[in-house]
DNA sequence: GGCACACTGTCGGCCCCACGACACTTCCTC
DNA sequence: GAGGAAGTGTCGTGGGGCCGACAGTGTGCC
């Protein structure tokens, strides 16, 4: 029995995005939306989809991924409640850059395309508002590119423990202590091997900023775990 | 004695970006700009610089890069005519990403933000247009993370031509044949050493698929370039 | 037309990290 | 609570590519 979008209006209050949207737009994306429940490993779209809208994570979590011919995954971030994915095609109705999988059982809150048009197409402004969705993943996207391209994997490896606390910068209250990821995805985020980030993660647990757990890691010291990321 | 925007506007129609809006948003984007000229090694904005508009490349050539604490600079591409860049700060307002650099004597045309709003105020539908810019971005940069992630340095080298030469995929009629770009600005932006890349390209030129000249590099066989990018 | 400068070509040493292998631990399920 | 699956810890070995060095070559400037 699936709960109806405006009880997770709270939840997805906490997000700088929809935060950040006059109340009334606020409103109509509740509106026009209905939440959806996904089991583990299910996916919402797969690269090459035609576009079916906008989403946000509510519960659970969602892997966004990409296949390469060699059957290597890069994993391009985990998506976690309240943030939003899937903008992309809603502006220029192209196909699916990635995949989408639930990486536990998962409820996401969708918008179709037509739904999302008739709220547009009553207030056009609000394109702008989408805009920003799609700006601050450019940004994280060039940051993301200049840390594959100058940083060694140690500090590539606190810099995404860093992003991944902080929710990708859609956290607007708080910054998560425990990241729930296991050492093998980890390691698919910053495109090195599962070894080498674990030697990672214990140099930086001997370090003291960081204790790895089973499928989990815990920021002791985000602070240091930062300048790491940019200095040694 | 600088031209006037009207008289670019062929040029600019050649692109895809520019040639998908509507004539009267074209005739506007035209009318609110002003050209400027830069030279070589000169600065249109750097990184961390408040925004300051929309810009377009007519001629010349500019260099989107960034500077990391090691001193080491990651070239995210070469702008060349047609292509628009400096959208995403237009959005969000938040400080440039990235240092734009003439590398030769160049031409722009400049859309201050003042501009745009007064144009965008009358017709905010056309925020989809910009927010088509944006994502146009974030799919290449997709593409370029992944390739990163996943390629050896020849198909990376491979792609990343291919990608040159097709203008990023903002040239909606040709293909260029020759690329103008140093040995060292190509390793720049395949994240890789001067020598490597040299190497790369001595043995796509053995295949017969590109002649390497001073400073530029001639595509012979882009077809083959493309799958070399891809499988081997 | 000559000089300075930028770009290209190439070599050798070295190091980071990928990859296969395997033991061990934690968690979930029935 | 036993068995299996998923995740973690660790060791070799090897290779791709970085880096310094330096010679050769093209270009533009005075």
């Amino acid at each position: 029995m699936p709960k109806s979008p405006h009880e997770y209006r709270e939840l997805l209050l906490a997000g700088r995005w929809f935060q950040g949207l006059a109340p009334d737009f606020q409103a109509r994306l509740l509106d026009a939306g209905v939440t959806r429940e996904v089991p583990a490993e299910g996916r919402l779209f797969s690269r090459g989809d035609a576009p079916d809208g906008l989403y946000a994570a509510l519960s659970g979590s969602i892997r966004i991924a990409g296949l390469s011919e060699g059957g290597k995954e890069a994993v391009l971030a985990v998506v976690e409640p309240p943030q939003w994915f899937g903008e992309i095609a809603v502006f220029d109705r192209l196909p699916r850059t990635h995949d989408a999988i639930a990486t536990v059982e998962t409820v996401v809150l969708h918008l179709s395309t037509a739904a999302l048009d008739s709220v547009l197409s009553q207030n056009p402004t609000r394109w702008r508002d989408l805009g920003l969705l799609v700006t601050a993943k450019l940004r994280l996207a060039f940051v993301v590119m200049e840390d594959m391209a100058l940083l060694p994997l140690l500090p590539r490896v606190a810099h995404r423990l860093v992003l991944m606390a902080e929710g990708y910068g859609e956290w607007s209250d708080r910054s998560s202590r425990v990241v729930k990821v296991s050492q093998e995805l980890l390691a698919a985020m910053v495109s090195s091997s599962r070894q080498s980030t674990n030697q990672a993660l214990k140099e930086l647990e001997a370090r003291g900023l960081i204790k790895a757990a089973y499928g989990e890691i815990e920021i002791v010291d985000l602070a240091m775990l930062r300048s790491t990321a940019h200095g040694v």
